[in-house]
RNA sequence: AUACCGUGUGAUCUC
């Protein structure tokens, strides 16, 4: 997780040497610690090396790897995979399953997500649960597909599958998105009597959507609200808000929200920064975002690619397009490319 | 027996 794999490896070569004996589940972590730092390709290399060392990988293990597979849209090769575990004898479950809809899902392959969901639902050993209906339920709703992310949530509870307070959010975001508010706080109300605490996921949703509607009032009363409630905002809903601002050219309310995340401790991250330099374009002040940059190199945090992209675009819309050149130009001396 | 490894939700660019 810190991507020290290579450390990880040297521990597992003393462990060898040493004698202490090894499990498969040391092997799933690195299996899983190489694919959470896009070494795929090593991870697919080290499932061969410990069958070799006579080694039995278990369900978990090419879980990890189907899981690989699918974040990298390659479908072909999770399904393939799923499919040789079972001629191995092993017995995919729920979690297996979820990884690869979710990627089909991503992809927009809601044909391949429904003929595993039906095989899904025909097998005793991995029924839908509540995290493969929350999958569907955020693939549809990407896409816009509202109606029918309402239909498998009531799908899913006619199963008797209790939703959780994700399953809710993910509802909450596609009911927002229809812009049908009233069904949100009935949504929101449902939680509370099924005894889920709203929690600053819920909260930060609320306050992402409503911004996105330029319903920036609501916005911020959802903030002081969840105040009141003892929920403290994190970055994700500070810098919600901060780009409906942002958005709309508010530069005032915006500068006024920093001050506020400032009181409270919660420190603008490069998500905040990008959202204020495209803010400043907005509202025909390059300068203003090109000081904003300028801090980001002094004091941090750290530039990145989109920092780079909404620079150069605000300043484009500015007129601005020979320092804009000179940006785009010097991303090599940030360690960027242009994307 | 319990605990440790794999899946789902919220923020920024490309109008």
């Amino acid at each position: 997780h810190l991507g020290r794999v290579d450390f990880a490896f040297s521990l597992l070569g003393q462990h060898l040497k040493l004698g202490i004996p090894l499990k498969v589940i040391h092997f799933n972590i690195l299996i899983n610690g190489l694919i959470q730092n896009d070494r795929l390709d090593h991870a697919k290399v080290l499932l061969d090396k410990i069958v070799k060392l006579g080694f039995q990988p278990n369900i978990w293990t090419y879980t990890s790897l189907i899981n690989g597979l699918s974040n990298a849209d390659k479908l072909g090769e999770a399904v393939a995979l799923l499919k040789k575990t079972e001629e191995l004898g092993l017995r995919p479950d729920v979690v297996t399953y979820n990884a690869i809809i979710k990627g089909q899902c991503r992809v927009g392959d809601f044909e391949g997500a429904r003929r595993l969901f039906r095989e899904m639902q025909g097998n005793n050993n991995c029924r839908p649960d509540v995290t493969t209906y929350s999958t569907l339920i955020s693939g549809l709703c990407k896409v816009g597909l509202f109606s029918h992310a309402h239909e498998l949530f009531s799908e899913m509870k006619g199963q008797g599958i209790l939703p959780d307070a994700i399953a809710y959010n993910t509802l909450i975001r596609a009911t927002c998105m229809s812009g049908d508010w009233g069904k949100v706080t009935d949504l929101v109300a449902e939680m509370v009597e099924s005894n889920i605490p709203i929690k600053v996921d819920t909260y930060g949703t609320l306050v992402d959507m409503y911004s996105k509607h330029g319903m920036l009032d609501q916005a911020r009363d959802i903030i002081r609200f969840m105040i009141e409630r003892g929920v403290t905002p994190d970055i994700i809903t500070f810098t919600a808000l901060l780009d409906g601002y942002c958005s709309c050219g508010r530069m005032g309310e915006a500068s006024k929200l920093m001050e506020l995340m400032a009181e409270k401790g919660c420190e603008p991250n490069v998500v905040s920064f990008n959202s204020l330099i495209k803010g400043y374009c907005k509202a025909q002040d390059p300068d203003g975002a090109l000081s904003v940059f300028q801090k980001m190199v002094d004091e941090g945090p750290t530039p990145d690619v989109i920092t780079f992209n909404s620079l150069v675009d605000g300043l484009c819309k500015n007129n601005r397009f020979s320092v804009a050149l000179q940006f785009m130009n010097s991303m090599e001396a940030h360690g960027l490319t242009p994307n």
